[in-house]
DNA sequence: CGGCAATGCCGGAACGATCCGGCATCCGGC
DNA sequence: GCCGGATGCCGGATCGTTCCGGCATTGCCG
């Protein structure tokens, strides 16, 4: 009784009987794989087709030994910064392209030894140096890539862009509109980025024999907090006359700050972003900023990952991250 | 030749020869059904914690027609804004709980006629009113759960609140603190609550015999486009003496602009929010508004879809979600 | 002491897709 | 006319888990 084929998915079998064909022939034609004449492979292509023929993930994946999912985690602190979501939504975006499927993996999901989710390969996004969760996820015998990662106990996959040379250019350029005093509200060393952004401004400073003015606060702050560093910064050291924010968002408050101060931003005082972000084009003045490319980072990270998981990339790959420092009135006075 | 038995992940039979019973027995010690004795259950679970045995999951969702993850899908134009990451991670705390997967479920991923993931049901927030994605997962034959979902082509779950109440409730306590021209910068009728605040706002206005003060601008607005708003709405209505603002966060900058013309907020002039937001409680002064909570709604989704997919609930249930009103000085006064 | 139920355990079968090897058939070349 | 190879198709077998039914063994009760 096919009384309940509308209410059974269809199988491959259902489709081969329709198509009059084996299984086997079924399989290779959608698949693409064996030899199957033309006419043999039309057939049943219409078959599967009239039959809204879906395969079975779960078949295919026990077969395989593949889930088709790959995972991704960020510390749940970062989840309010555009940045990350911005990196998420890219790496959506080619995992869709790629047709694999993308399961966010949260903090309690490992907390409580529990199962891991599962998937053929983890991305850690700036994983904090002593995450307990990224630690979990080490452990466990799967490919995995990190945006930005610490050096790790095994080897993993590294996406990585080249945050010295941005941030050089960014304080040669505020060098060079006459800044003697670049300030750096800085994101903590818990994370690859935030180490290596003191470190790089230490460097510069410390080439130009120039004084660091650097103040620092924990990723994910309310953006009054970011407010009070810059204020306590200009206090402590009244002859800044550049800022270099590090957290994502945090130029918009140091702009009012500047502009409550009576400074003129642009001209009387520079600022830049270390992280740009899409409300950067439309303050007064329009804030130069690095463009941290968050949605190519993250389809970078798939790519990456996948290639691991497929064999077509060493585990301990590395892919340079191409970014750029956007140039805006910020830094470059009323004349833009 | 057991060589490989390090590289091969441990099957239930390695663990059922490891602990002398057969696969039967193993399976049902380790899942707590059939009959087996207390023995036998330990040594089987000595076993498999020593073999570091997991169980495959696709098998297991071969066997039980089941994939163990839901699918929570977004309008893309959504992604910025702050209430919907919160439910997002609200569904993904509440989802990691019951030990099942998410997966982010893009526009991209069902725009180019690809296929849908291997999900057991689908979480739709606020859809909108013509989105082609949310019409293909609503053409979907799977459980399916909207929150503020406007009413569907078939059933399906729906996790509700009261927003009518909450707006009426804000409009009153507005009115009890000497407003009589309250405006409302509004989010459009394109979502479910979009339309439903609208609605609740021109009823209350009608029933005091007020002529409604609105302006509308589309969800994910840069927040100048509310700044300009709120300007266009106070040169063309000048009585206003009341803000209610839709979109998410909009009240900071509307409170900018009315400190900007030189009004007092809270005194002279009165803000309130449809939508809470972290930041309300940093602004100067604090601002008046609608908690959503945003957490309890994501985890009411995951909970309500659960239930229908297990059969423990009605494929169009609908579930209350709690809201409230927080007061804050933007309506308090100074000394409030 | 016979009958019957409870207990503890197990062997096949099934879920759906894929792959390996094999079996006809047909054709061209010598 | 026969052989070798190409072509088109198919039948098991497999992945790992779970469930249904069944088989001894034990113990209790009348």
């Amino acid at each position: 009784m096919p009384d309940r084929a509308s209410t059974r998915a269809a199988t491959i079998v259902d489709v081969a009987r329709a198509a009059g064909v084996s299984r086997t022939t079924a399989s290779d034609a959608l698949r693409g794989h064996g030899r199957v004449s033309q006419e043999t492979r039309t057939a049943v292509e219409a078959a599967a087709s009239t039959l809204g023929y879906r395969p079975n993930s779960a078949a295919r994946s026990l077969r395989a030994a593949t889930t088709g999912t790959l995972g991704i985690h960020l510390p749940e602190a970062m989840t309010r910064i555009e940045y990350y979501l911005q990196t998420v939504y890219g790496a959506l975006e080619q995992a869709a392209a790629d047709e694999i499927d993308v399961t966010l993996i949260t903090s309690r999901r490992l907390a409580g030894g529990q199962a891991p989710p599962a998937v053929d390969g983890v991305i850690l996004l700036d994983p904090l140096a002593d995450d307990p969760v990224a630690e979990r996820l080490l452990a466990l015998e799967q490919p995995l890539v990190t945006l930005e990662g610490a050096p790790a106990s095994r080897s993993v996959g590294v996406v990585s862009a080249d945050h010295e040379a941005a941030v050089r250019e960014l304080l040669d350029h505020l060098a060079d509109r006459g800044a003697v005093a670049p300030a750096l509200l800085a994101s903590p060393a818990v994370t690859d980025w935030g180490g290596r952004v003191q470190a790089a401004y230490r460097a510069w400073c410390a080439e130009r024999g120039i004084e660091p003015a650097m103040v620092e606060r924990p990723f994910g702050s309310e953006s009054g907090a970011y407010a009070a560093a810059a204020r306590e910064l200009l206090v402590a050291r009244p002859e800044v006359d550049a800022f270099l924010c590090g957290p994502d968002g945090s130029a918009i408050v140091v702009v009012d700050v500047l502009q409550d101060l009576g400074r003129e931003v642009g001209d009387d005082v520079l600022v830049a972003a270390l992280v740009d972000n899409p409300a950067y084009v439309y303050t007064d003045p329009p804030v130069t900023a690095i463009d941290l490319t968050p949605r190519a980072a993250g389809a970078a990270c798939i790519r990456l990952l996948l290639d691991i998981v497929r064999g077509d990339a060493a585990a301990d790959a590395e892919v340079p991250l191409p970014i750029a420092v956007r140039y805006r009135a910020s830094t470059l006075g009323a004349a833009g």
